[in-house]
DNA sequence: TCACTATCGCAACAAAGTCGCATTAGTAAG
DNA sequence: CTTACTAATGCGACTTTGTTGCGATAGTGA
């Protein structure tokens, strides 16, 4: 199935395109000058996500964050391998530039990771 | 508040200390044999956390796991500071071996870190 | 302009956790 | 062994986050 252009679609990628953060479906939505449902800004995510546009990170505070990564075009083998920070003070979560390094022991297999560092950003020190 | 040993408590405890992994609450409801509601299962879950009994992992299905880590009294100074594995398979978390490194941009303080590797292990490859 | 169907809005639902409150039951003192 | 104190429990209600069904709306290409 064919992707639409459609006005939704647009203000959601422009509030993540603003942002140099990750950012949870109600901060995309108070971001949002157009009123979209909740429902239609998660389908228009996971779609984005679906399409390798964006990528989900789930914080340890157990919601989604989604961000337009620079680093999801340039993915080797493990899309998302960078760590992730989220401030406490101001309910963001950044991609860091460091890539996540690991030695797994034998007979394991990682699909995806999930590595979030929790505490407080720069802006906020 | 003194605590109290009380039989749920203990029933909570042995079904973390007899699992090798981490559990979420509901897996730790399964496991028990006494009855005991949802919503104590979680506070006693919680006071374990607040005294340093257990910790707790948020996995990237959201969801709270809770384990018993013998890594967690050599704590010095980053409590749980290992990686974790989500088995997609046996729907399991455990604590991995390894130690997470990582390199942090100026001007940012972690607090703590819940960093998860998500794919199959080496019961179920 | 028209037909096709992706997308949307709304409402209902589900899962995971939390909280208030009355009741129960450890614990320690008498 | 009683008794009093209060931590802990069970129940129910509630919140938050996210998903899904369905009829209505609106891109898109012919």
């Amino acid at each position: 199935m064919k992707r639409r252009n459609t006005q939704s679609k647009e203000a959601v990628l422009s509030a993540l395109a603003n942002s140099s953060k990750a950012m949870s479906q109600d901060a995309i939505e108070k971001k949002m000058t157009v009123n979209v449902d909740r429902a239609t800004i998660y389908r228009i995510l996971n779609r984005f996500c679906d399409d390798g546009v964006i990528h989900k990170i789930i914080a340890d505070d157990g919601k989604q964050y989604f961000a337009l990564c620079v680093k999801c075009d340039d993915s080797e083998k493990m899309p998302d391998n960078h760590f992730h920070f989220r401030c406490i003070n101001c309910q963001t979560i950044e991609c860091l530039p460091s890539i996540v390094n690991f030695s797994l022991p034998a007979g394991y297999q990682v699909d995806r990771l999930n590595c979030v560092l929790v505490g407080t950003c720069k802006d906020c020190a």
